[in-house]
DNA sequence: CATATAATGTCGGGTAAATGACAAAACCCC
DNA sequence: GGGGTTTTGTCATTTACCCGACATTATATG
């Protein structure tokens, strides 16, 4: 495969905007392609050489599971958007991984050490990239003010509305999401059991908000948008 | 004051290291310094002038309290750390702000701005606030986890240990650390409620794992050295 | 030093949500 | 299309923790 066609996604993406083609064309040199399919495990936690991961086709999660074998996910990879060892620190281990949720994905991937480099030179990309960071790191106060102060019916609002954000099609009234979670995967999301998960989606759908089955999410406009 | 007495102490930041004495200058110029004294409010996340905060001296908190008037902690800041609008995003608010500890504290502060400005100019500067960004959602991450996999008993014995490792002065067999936290502090910083902190802590010192008072606090050796 | 204020101690009742257990339905694939 | 597997539905029981209420003790302040 000829690298101008391997990286011209990468231009997709706001952070990779600042780089010239031969700064893209240096970082593809270096870059490892990967396909994978739903339930995959990629992992990058214990990777002797950690690495940045860029996901350009499907959504995966991020999740850690505890000693007893709970699982939380602490969050969800669209398209587009990158993973890994964003915080370029090495250290420490922190039982975090990542699994395919869509039928499908491709992953491209480059050691932390070119990308940091490449920053070196290009301080456009740093800012962007420390800019990228900053705003996860605060999506995830934001989930862990919600887990405090909301209860599950709470929560489970604020990810549906956050998932027919990123994800749904909007018809005339109403947000057709195609769904690729299953009331577990987002019981683990919402930090609860997958009874009250289920439990509360039953609920919204009898009060007629929404519409749940394993092909698609049907959300109600109305209840989308209001507060 | 000569700027060169004001700044010099900026140097103990790893993160200023890779800065020339110039640019260190020219950071100062456009600082403003403050003295604030316990329970002072030193920064709202909704200001207009959004800034970065440089604690020098004493310990404050991040805080954030919702409509009912419920708070949770979200991170101490010590002596040599920086908070503020560290994620550089200022479109989503997050009701967060920053209050006073300790008797009295040493704040220098400079405007996002004019530190994004310098970061353009600085590659290597922006890699180490990337990385102490990253380090910040680590730990948050971590707190997340805790939350949602363990009890209150659990967190409580995890800040004590944490704290410890930051604050506290070892003797022969024990780790003695000045307390400047309420059993609310606490209960805020682990997510319960103050009666339960309370219990809890009594539970501990019953148990012979520490001594708790309003002046300071003496954890047991044993106790923060297992697990 | 007296009094107000803040911090700590204690308890019982209430509740959201976990747990465990099982059935039914949907989906997969040989 | 039939048997196994995964996902969803439902319920009764349990539990950790919240909530309110009040007493007691420590600290600040004039």
């Amino acid at each position: 495969m000829h690298s101008e066609i391997k990286y011209w996604f990468l231009r997709d993406h706001k952070l990779f905007r600042v780089l010239s083609n031969d700064q893209l064309k240096q970082l593809c040199v270096i870059t490892g392609f990967k396909e994978g399919k739903k339930g995959d495990i990629i992992y990058f936690s214990d990777s002797k050489e950690p690495r940045i991961y860029f996901l350009k086709k499907g959504a995966i999660k991020i999740s850690e599971v505890d000693v007893n074998g709970n699982e939380i996910t602490k969050e969800i990879i669209q398209k587009g958007d990158l993973f890994g060892e964003l915080s370029l620190d090495t250290t420490i281990a922190n039982n975090e991984f990542a699994q395919v949720l869509t039928n499908s994905v491709t992953i491209c991937s480059f050691l932390l050490k070119d990308f940091e480099a490449l920053m070196e030179q290009h301080p456009d990309l740093a800012l962007s990239y420390t800019k990228l960071v900053g705003l996860k790191f605060k999506k995830l106060k934001n989930s862990y003010s919600n887990l405090v102060f909301k209860d599950a019916r709470s929560r489970l609002i604020q990810f549906l509305k956050d998932w027919a954000a990123r994800d749904g099609n909007e018809t005339l009234d109403a947000i057709v999401i195609e769904n690729y979670l299953t009331q577990q995967d987002i019981a683990h999301i919402i930090c609860t059991t997958r009874q009250t998960a289920t439990q509360l989606l039953n609920q919204l759908e009898t009060e007629g908000h929404l519409k749940y089955d394993r092909k698609e999410l049907v959300l109600d406009k109305q209840f989308v948008l209001q507060n």
